[in-house]
DNA sequence: TAGATTGTTAATCGATTAACAATC
DNA sequence: TAGATTGTTAATCGATTAACAATC
């Protein structure tokens, strides 16, 4: 299925924000009272569920049930999709914690790093292995994603060794630009541009 | 000046990357070799140029020296930048460890906790407050920027503090949604959100 | 002059918002 | 029926890309 960036994350934070508050709350929910949980507009709401074909009730609304079983069917994949975390230094393990903290369907499954001390010991929860078997690692555990927090220097070289791999996607975290193949869905997480930005738009002038 | 959000994240990249590769390299530089360090067109490296008023010169291209300065004239803020950040657990540390290692204008001044181990010690080299305090030392340091890696259920009301507290600009890590005031310039990190959204686009059918 | 590059406007693309008929 | 909401198309907005005259 075909569907736009903002959509997919939309369709993320929809299902993630009624997932916390279920139970509780009724059994539908009108586009309004979804979009107001995040601040965009019902248009917008309305547009995203018919782009996924759910379809709602003009009395009631949208289906809460319904609305979720159809977003995971949509933006999860039937197979699992598995992650490896290379980098397993401060930023490394706290985004690995992160995650596992999280209620969602993401599995870290490897972690990579340089570090004696680190290698084959569990971190964060995660087994850690070195850089150097990266390669047969992801193969064999049939990874598809990888979250880079590795530090800049080391960043071109292991998104080469990754892209060599099979991944095809990655979350960057290193400030680094990334050249790698089209066909690597590559997202990169700048904090220094990020916060740059900011300082940009709140400036006085 | 009035600049879109992307042209500003650009002109942060063309900085750092021109800064990092500098001295070495020659006194000029032409639009598609700037575009191709970041796998973008030469029009758009052009336009955003045209769109600081930097000129260039049609045998040698631009100026590197002059770009970076009018790229610190147009983003940087005269005034210094203050950013704190709140909650200094895993990531809080790992994202401040992060940005003081990265060679930018951002000074982070002041953390914030409610673990009383922390309070009063330098946490990855910063003071760490009790979050009761966050509104007396956000103005008194003068700080504009807040950084929000605080546990899910303390996010929101962090947040209204942050803005009670005059802040003006928030990167928020957190997973939650914040519902603030439309002059305070809120940018999502969503970890979960990225992460499926990659999954998406990656999904074999 | 010929060739390459800049500077800028127009065209296109993608996403959001407005508008409104259909329906419960 | 009247009123509220959905579903969907059209209009708008913002950003990127194409095109090309001006210039070194």
């Amino acid at each position: 299925m075909k569907l736009p960036p903002r959509t997919v994350e939309r369709l993320s934070k929809y299902r993630r924000i009624l997932m916390e508050q279920s139970s509780e709350e009724e059994a539908h929910i009108f586009s309004h009272n979804l979009a107001r949980l995040l601040n965009i507009t019902p248009e917008q709401v309305r547009r995203d569920l018919m782009l996924i074909g759910l379809t709602g009730n003009h009395r009631k609304g949208y289906n809460i049930q319904a609305l979720l079983k159809l977003i995971g069917k949509t933006i999860d994949s039937y197979d699992p999709q598995y992650i490896a975390i290379i980098g397993m230094g401060n930023l490394g393990r706290a985004v690995t914690a992160f995650i596992r903290k999280s209620e969602s369907r993401l599995r870290i499954v490897a972690a990579f790093d340089i570090d004696p001390m680190k290698i084959n010991h569990e971190i964060a929860g995660v087994h850690c292995y070195h850089v150097s078997e990266t390669k047969q690692i992801i193969k064999k555990l049939d990874i598809s994603i990888a979250i880079l927090t590795v530090p800049p220097d080391a960043a071109k070289n292991i998104a080469r060794i990754l892209t060599e791999s099979g991944i095809k996607g990655m979350l960057n975290f290193t400030s680094v630009h990334l050249d790698i193949p089209d066909d690597v869905y590559l997202k990169d997480y700048d904090i220094i541009t990020s916060l740059e930005e900011i300082g940009f738009f709140i400036k006085a002038k």
